[in-house]
DNA sequence: TGCAAAAATGAACACGTGTTCACTTCACTG
DNA sequence: CAGTGAAGTGAACACGTGTTCATTTTTGCA
């Protein structure tokens, strides 16, 4: 009868027994914490090695009151800057050391229940790329010293950072592209029931060209997304002699259903109207839509996003940061580059 | 001076010192395990209410050896598929009140710290979208009691069970359809790299069609994705007199790459060429493209896949499983319905 | 060599829960 | 009314770790 492996998984004990150490000394070696010799720690090392130990997270967080989890809210999946987004917020997270909990949310309740659930974890930080997070839970996670980021929202929330990118200097790029491609009859579209970020785009754009003392026609979607776009543009034809030559869409999904739909009545761009998006995804490049859109730097939200977190984790009493992350031009066959 | 608030969160026993019940009494409530009278349940339930209590969930987990997150390991998230099926599973698993940690894996190395760290925080489970886990890992998932299932992965791993679209099904289908719409000269696109699942599905192709005496010209793309699949449209066009008219594709991304990539050199589908691809996503609906897909049941993966782990859950002892989910082919203008 | 300061060590407690195990109370039956 | 089984209850243990606090050992210096 060889060993008797009662036990599933091997403990801290374990591993002291092995080593001929105190519990104590393991716990240390591996938390870097306190000082060990040198001598034990390698002793401890190869016990650990040749038991395959590893440390039980849950029982590491319940002693720490907190666990190298970081929650994440996202939603709408399928729109590619959404994946986009949380891919690197995944790839940041990682790299920082912690560990990504994600949930799809497609209302406040759900949002509700998902932040609590967060904090039942203990996470170390929550991360809000959809909804608006009631103030009463931002509090209760500040009273459990959890800090609270939300990216591309309105920065309305005490004690809570923002993340987002600069809408007004994108806003303006695409305003003076439009402009000095010499395009007169301006329209901004927009789903209807717009998320913040959109909005916020569109009055920056009305402002923007406010001061060339023009305005807008603002077309709004019944649909969100491709399909969204696509309509307005159905509508926008069946209209009665409309003269629009400039458009400016909230998102890339809803540009390149524009697009579609006004090729499908004949017109395209940048012949009939020049085009200009929100947010360069995969999709946008693409031979079969060359758009040319404002482009959001993904990496550098996800970093500012993580770092804020870290840094509000170290000092809770920090002032409330609103980071705007700059926004390039990308222009494209839709409303190309200029030529002097 | 008020009441001394010293504790950040308030505990099981805060509730049953409010209560005037033992700490037992309220586990029993929250648990629905033991057997708690009526009277003492409200009394619990009214004084967790006011108090504002919720079980830690690491405590829980640490006690019950077991805690109620599952484990996701992705990668590449830009390809539309894959966040769909990610979405898919996010709802699935919370539907099934599990929480998802998500992972997003470069490579193998990247696979095996990431399911040893989902063993540290005794998941109820792992599912595994992206590489192959060693088997060594797996056992070491079997040893801790955590089942482990794999969605198009290929089915070589003892101890893991396996939710794969009926990729032969799929090939058939696809063929099946090229054939009856009058294609002689057959291709079959794939990255040169490619996963088992888009190998699979070239394999089980080159078989249906063999039954038709006929066979396939292989196209290898350098990249994978749009960009590879429109490389290889430039290349079959650059080489002298080629003749393919029916064209099958390993994804959906390879497809509309290689439709584009066709179109940049005059050519286009249905006029001089059938082409299908796989995976339905988004994209290949919409009007640029208007793709003949064949198109995977995400929600049916995902809810076989979490069946499969919450089974084995139950009964560890249970047969290896091997699940095909059903594909059905969506007709669209690359390779239009057939006209009587 | 002698001595003070620093480093190393192990016992013990805390984290918050689920569950077992005696023990008490209750309801029900003959 | 006595007796029996079931339901309800609380004390105590286990889960596996981090950290404090005395205590022991080592190091550095005159």
């Amino acid at each position: 009868m060889i060993k008797h492996r009662k036990k599933s998984s091997v403990t801290a004990q374990d591993v002291a027994l092995r080593a001929g150490v105190s519990r104590a000394a393991v716990s240390r070696t591996f938390t870097n914490n306190g000082s060990v010799a040198k001598h034990t720690r390698e002793k401890v090392l190869q016990a650990a090695n040749e038991l395959g130990y590893q440390v039980n997270f849950l029982a590491q967080g319940l002693n720490r009151k907190r666990s190298q989890l970081i929650g994440v809210v996202v939603a709408r999946l399928s729109d590619p800057f959404r994946s986009g987004l949380l891919e690197g917020l995944l790839l940041e997270i990682q790299r920082q050391g912690y560990q990504a909990m994600v949930t799809e949310v497609r209302n406040a309740d759900g949002l509700e229940e998902t932040i609590r659930r967060f904090t039942q974890f203990r996470v170390s930080g929550v991360i809000v790329t959809s909804g608006q997070p009631p103030s009463e839970l931002v509090n209760e996670c500040v009273q459990h010293n959890i800090p609270v980021v939300g990216i591309n929202r309105q920065m309305d929330i005490k004690d809570v950072d923002f993340v987002c990118s600069d809408n007004k200097a994108g806003a303006a790029l695409a305003a003076q592209q439009l402009l000095e491609s010499g395009c007169k009859q301006l329209a901004w579209l927009n789903y209807k029931d717009s998320t913040w970020g959109g909005i916020n785009r569109g009055e920056c754009f009305k402002h923007a060209i406010d001061q060339h003392q023009l305005q807008a026609l603002e077309l709004l979607a019944e649909q969100d997304g491709y399909q969204g776009g696509r309509q307005a543009a159905h509508q926008l034809c069946a209209s009665q002699n409309w003269n629009i030559d400039g458009v400016f869409c909230a998102n890339a999904q809803l540009a390149c259903g524009f697009l579609d739909g006004m090729r499908e009545q004949g017109f395209s761009a940048p012949q009939d109207f020049h085009l200009i998006g929100f947010d360069d995804t995969e999709l946008t490049g693409q031979y079969s839509y060359q758009l040319t859109t404002i482009r959001q730097n993904i990496d550098l939200i996800a970093k500012q996003a993580v770092l804020n977190l870290q840094a509000r984790g170290r000092d809770n009493t920090a002032k409330q940061r609103f980071d705007l992350v700059p926004v390039t031009l990308t222009l494209r066959a839709t409303s190309p580059a200029l030529t002097d």
